[in-house]
RNA sequence: GUCCCCAUCGUCUAGCCCGGCCUAGGACACCACCCUUUCAAGGUGAAGACACGGGUUCGAAUCCCGUUGGGGACGCCA
């Protein structure tokens, strides 16, 4: 039987970082079996659905590459489908109206509350008489005996069935809840595998009901642990827990965030850094921890840098462009030198903001903004130094990094002067700031011409 | 309150299922040193954990029970 998953979010925001955890196991345990992975937006809740919701899913599916099979289905296209499955269920006797008034329920509940009882539903229309009055439709849920889930990352989980009340499978509205919708399109959508956020595990029993009432086979569940934010407590806004746009605006590349979620609660032995390629090869929801794991935005920036550095330079121009031209430039007759920089740059930068900012001084015309502490070094003997260096440097012929750096040592040994002096001001007058690549790798990106301009501009 | 789940360095984890190879390994962060024109990167090293209590066993991080602590669910939300 081939593999069928499905990542299904509801359209009431951004996706939060946790469901594109969920997203991800679902993509990667479908390409590791050589399966699909379909994408149904849960659109049922018509008051919270936005379209501005589902483009943002969609937005940050794309850039995390995860790439979905078929049509995006949108779940109140099969309303239609849900009521007639309802209407089924009850027509059989295994769903029942209920004429229940919200107040009715709530008094319900604070009672049971009250009593020290669950405050789940008590069942009491099971035996009402028919009537005109408004109703919803519940399932009938057996009482008598457990379920086990056999969940592929919890294990064996059983459960009384009196712990599990009589969900509304129609509102008093005919629309369908999600309860009914999950199982009915998962099901339609021959879905084999259902891999989501453990806060469904309790869901999955009265499921698991569904599907038996009409029938069909159960597909096979794995509910993954959430992850919390750094107090341990349920990942939230207060935490920086943002939606996953908000990680590409912080200049984070999706190749560090898929391995950084990948690794949240999942392990292969001592791997660190694994691949998309190695993730499909390797991932197995076996291997996926019981726990809740924290998040940690500082674990996620280490593996940015790592990715930025493995990253071509050219592709890494066109990244920046975004905060490039939020800064007033534009790549347009800048990308041949941004790419001779960003070795020395990306060597350098946590994250795509950074790199961004520290490759402005490529960009800028003369004279440069000079931060204070550049100011300093810029000393009458220091310039007096670099004035003298300059008129020899005009002879220098081969304009290489190493070979810059070859003459620059051999001109501190004859001038008696260390290298650090005559770094120092060179840094300045070249980016206008103490922090930098290696002022000959500049010197050799930039080319002698501009080099020159530049050390012979006055501050 | 009821039910379910979880518990190894500060964090993510390896080991646990199939007890001995664990004086518990790796990574991030932190500290020190090396490298060094700044900052990084890189290298070396230090510090740092089996929640607690009982069993079972020749032997337990690994198996069992309990305690404590954490999390989740209990909507005509999804």
């Amino acid at each position: 039987m081939s593999v069928v998953t499905r990542f299904a979010p509801s359209p009431t925001g951004f996706l939060h970082i946790g469901s594109a955890r969920t997203a991800l196991f679902n993509w990667l345990f479908a390409r590791h079996h050589g399966g699909k992975f379909l994408l149904r937006i849960e659109d049922t809740d018509r008051e919270r659905s936005t379209q501005e919701a589902i483009d943002a899913i969609i937005d940050s599916m794309n850039w995390l590459q995860l790439d979905h099979d078929k049509e995006i289905y949108l779940q109140s296209q099969f309303a239609d489908r849900h009521v007639e499955v309802a209407n089924e269920l009850l027509a059989k006797g295994q769903a029942y109206k209920c004429y229940c008034t919200p107040q009715e329920l709530d008094t319900m509940r604070a009672k049971a509350t009250e009593e020290k009882r669950s405050p789940r539903y008590d069942g009491r229309c099971r035996n009402r008489e028919e009537s005109d009055l408004p109703f919803a439709v519940r399932f009938k849920a057996p009482i008598e005996g457990s379920t086990t889930i056999a969940d592929l990352v919890q294990g064996d989980v059983t459960v009384h069935n009196d712990q599990l009340d009589d969900m509304v499978l129609l509102r008093n509205d005919s629309t369908p809840t999600y309860m009914l919708s999950v199982v009915v399109d998962d099901h339609d959508m021959g879905i084999t595998h259902i891999i989501r956020g453990d806060d469904h595990l309790t869901n999955a029993f009265r499921q698991h009901h569904l599907y038996k009432a009409m029938g069909w086979d159960v597909p096979q569940f794995a509910h993954i642990p959430l992850i919390h934010g750094p107090d341990g407590a349920k990942l939230s806004k207060r935490h920086g827990a943002l939606g996953a746009e908000a990680y590409r605006d912080m200049g984070i590349l999706p190749e560090a965030t898929c391995n950084y979620l990948l690794r949240l609660g999942w392990g292969h032995g001592d791997d660190e850094i694994i691949s998309r390629q190695q993730a499909k090869e390797w991932f197995d929801v076996s291997g996926i921890g019981k726990s809740p794991a924290r998040f940690d935005l500082v674990k996620l920036m280490n593996l940015n840098s790592h990715y930025l550095r493995e990253t071509a330079d050219a592709d890494l121009v066109q990244r920046i462009e975004p905060w490039l031209n939020e800064k007033g430039f534009t790549l347009e007759g800048n990308k041949d030198i941004l790419t001779r920089g960003m070795p020395g740059l990306k060597l350098r930068a946590k994250n795509l903001i950074e790199l961004a900012d520290n490759a402005l001084f490529y960009l800028r015309s003369l004279p440069l903004p000079m931060d204070e502490k550049a100011q300093e070094t810029l000393t009458p003997e220091n310039l007096a130094t670099v004035a003298k260096f300059v008129s020899a440097l005009e002879n220098q012929t081969t304009w290489t990094e190493s070979a810059l750096e070859e003459f620059a040592r051999g001109f501190a040994e004859t001038n008696d002067v260390k290298l650090g002096k005559l770094a120092s001001p060179l840094r300045a007058l070249l980016t206008g700031s103490t922090v930098s690549p290696s002022v000959f790798d500049i010197m050799s990106v930039l080319g002698k011409e501009a080099t020159l301009e530049r050390l012979r501009t006055t501050y």
